[in-house]
DNA sequence: GCCAACGTTGGC
DNA sequence: GCCAACGTTGGC
């Protein structure tokens, strides 16, 4: 079981998209560093959705429910896709600004390499972040 | 709206 | 293969 953080900007499609629809299809992804995670990711991996720009917070937990295909909206053939099922919304979202107080999880990618929108999480560290929100 | 950080492109 | 220029992301 790995760990995950997708991000996404709620104006373009968040959380409530996903509910709404049951699942949601995650293409569009135009980075390598970000290509390769997806495609490291197996059915049932946890991925917390996170929303930037507006809110900046973790705001629920999806699981992995397709792995790795080609991207429907590339011609390239290059990019990767998967599909994310929502799971459960955080009782509490958990800010940015927060996280970068808390010292269990200053080495996070969120908080070091700001740019990568889908980054590996450490079992810890998503722990941590469910655990905060239930404070 | 600005700007820093980073990734990608293209000239050499 | 290096590096400058440029574009994009995303926090503030």
């Amino acid at each position: 079981m790995k760990y995950w953080l997708a991000k996404s900007e709620p104006d373009v499609y968040g959380w409530d998209d996903m509910v709404k629809e049951k699942e949601a299809t995650w293409d569009g992804v135009r980075n390598y560093g970000a290509r390769n995670n997806l495609m490291a990711m197996e059915m049932h991996d946890k991925v917390l959705i996170y929303h930037s720009n507006i809110g900046k917070e973790v705001v629920g937990i999806a699981e992995v429910s397709k792995e790795h295909f080609p991207d429907p909206s590339d011609h390239t053939g290059k990019w990767a896709s998967v599909k994310f099922k929502p799971l459960r919304k955080l009782k509490k979202p958990v800010p940015l600004s927060f996280i970068k107080t808390v010292p269990e999880l200053k080495d996070m990618v969120l908080v070091n390499n700001t740019r990568l929108s889908v980054q590996p999480v450490l079992e810890e560290e998503f722990e941590k972040i469910v655990a905060l929100s239930e404070e």
